[in-house]
RNA sequence: CGGGGUGUAGCGUAGCCCGGUAUCGCGCUUGGUUUGGGACCAAGAGAUCGUCAGUUCGAAUCUGGCCACCCCGACCA
């Protein structure tokens, strides 16, 4: 997948936000290994095991001329490698490799390490931005004294993304536990949160691992405690990636285009003048000028786009399209007026404004608009989260309804299995704020203590 | 890997059944008229029809091999 310089703005202002976020709880960027050493790698089997399907390998080293195929290069055999180098499909293993030689004494913890880097998962079928064989994400990894307090790294983590895809992305989410089914190989407990596109299928948009010792036993990796002895360290480990690009498009965007999220738009506002001469331009700029010096001032990003070589309303549209998410008019007319006319994405709703507010007033119309997207997304899935109590309403909704299902589960992964198989539903999570509430599991009929989240998931 | 499908200009396509080197739209170039919601007119440029072989006087079209891509399924952040 290429991501083109618009796309990899928004990227950009994704990791902008987080990266504070990371930063101020704490944590601090390195940067691990592409190639993990398949000995390495292997040490956790169940991390190990989890991904082997979908690994990337270099075996060699050299390419040299095919001698019989003049300019064509081929495999030079000579050039084997000794030991297989795995490309990262994560980096646990490599950093808990390397963590084993930096922690020796509890004053050596917490470790709180993130990385932004470049993953690979040979998928078989690939999804633009959603499932990509290589992808951009950001990878924490953590070391601990304690268990709880590698445990409420995890919850932490969870609540930044939580955050962010709330704030930023204006997407709500729900906080929940994965199953033992869908959680990450080689961890305790998988954390995520996950969101719902507007066609009505799951998108998991971040995950927060709690890895238990689990990998400080695989790599040996052990401190000594304050009263000298001998102790493996807790992990944690938490991720989100440019499938977050995906989520945010498939959450937002209607018939016309995108629709960003003031906070992650890499335009705010877009200026487009009318004209029909050369002279009409110069004094539309003439007005133009100190609104742009202002709004970038007030921290606004601000484009101008005078270009003559399409008129309006080809820029009208083309910036729909980019979801910029106020459109700035000015003509002749306004020049006249003292006005300008504002033009906001996600309504499609027009207004005009004196010109002389506009510095000012801008500010306020973009959280309103962070906070109107948001508000939407949320009585959509709102209206699009439904309680069921059978096996048979269950299966109704989601061929009709779709969208989230709330129904109790017996807790068995041979129900969940059994569930999947027959409606391609999968339990999205156990939802943290599940209240307890005893039932009976629409598949089984079994006792269950609380509903769980489901739905049919990208 | 199983099942289905498609490869013709930068993109989307017609033509294929019934052989005679290619249609239309978008985009691009130039000129003119336009410019408050994706402009119009005119003139241009651009295609060894996925690839290799076969049949034929002649292949985008018929036959066979190969390659690539797409959709559905298994796998997945």
């Amino acid at each position: 997948m290429v991501i083109k310089p618009y796309g990899y703005a928004i990227w950009e202002k994704m990791q902008q936000g987080l990266d504070k976020m990371f930063k101020d709880t704490g944590h601090v960027n390195a940067y691990f290994p592409l190639f993990v050493p398949k000995s390495m790698f292997e040490a956790e089997e169940k991390n190990a095991e989890g991904f082997a399907k979908e690994c990337a390998i270099v075996t060699h080293y050299r390419l040299k001329n095919d001698p019989k195929n003049p300019g064509k290069l081929m495999v030079d055999p000579e050039a084997k490698l000794e030991e297989e180098l795995v490309v990262r499909p994560t980096s646990e293993a490599i950093i808990w490799n390397t963590y084993k030689k930096w922690i020796q004494s509890y004053r050596d913890l917490p470790i709180l390490i993130n990385q932004w880097a470049n993953v690979v998962r040979w998928e078989m079928r690939t999804r633009l931005f959603l499932r990509t064989a290589e992808f951009l994400w950001q990878e924490g990894h953590t070391a601990h004294a304690t268990r709880q307090e590698a445990e409420a790294e995890t919850i932490q983590m969870l609540n930044v993304y939580a955050q962010f895809v709330e704030e930023f992305m204006a997407v709500p989410v729900i906080k929940g536990k994965k199953s033992e089914g869908e959680k990450f190989p080689g961890a305790i407990d998988t954390y995520c949160i996950e969101a719902l596109m507007q066609d009505g299928k799951a998108l998991q948009a971040g995950t927060s691992h709690f890895l238990g010792q689990n990998f400080a036993k695989a790599f040996d990796v052990q401190y000594s405690n304050k009263e000298g002895k001998l102790d493996h360290v807790w992990g944690t480990s938490w991720g989100v990636s440019t499938r977050l690009i995906g989520g945010l498009i498939m959450a937002h965007s209607d018939d016309d285009g995108l629709i960003l999220p003031p906070k992650l738009a890499p335009i705010h506002v877009v200026i487009v003048p009318i004209f029909r001469s050369d002279e009409e331009l110069a004094s539309v700029t003439k007005a133009v000028e100190p609104i742009v010096q202002n709004l970038r001032k007030a921290g606004l990003s601000v484009k101008f786009d005078n270009r003559d070589t399409h008129k309006p309303g080809f820029k009208f549209a083309e910036y729909e399209m980019k979801g910029v998410p106020v459109r700035i008019a000015i003509g002749p007319r306004d020049l006249e007026n003292g006005t300008v006319e504002i033009a906001r994405r996600d309504t499609k709703e027009k207004q005009v404004w004196k010109m002389e507010n506009v510095v000012n007033d801008l500010p306020a119309l973009l959280d309103d608009i962070q906070k109107s997207l948001y508000n939407k997304a949320l009585n959509f899935r709102t209206s699009m989260t439904t309680v069921v109590n059978s096996y048979d309403e269950f299966k109704n909704v989601l061929d009709t309804k779709t969208g989230f299902v709330l129904a109790h589960w017996d807790g068995t992964p041979e129900t969940e299995a059994k569930i999947k198989e027959e409606t391609k539903a999968t339990i999205r999570c156990i939802p943290l704020d599940a209240k307890v509430e005893s039932g009976a599991c629409v598949y089984s009929g079994k006792p269950s203590a609380r509903r769980v989240l489901f739905a049919r998931a990208y």
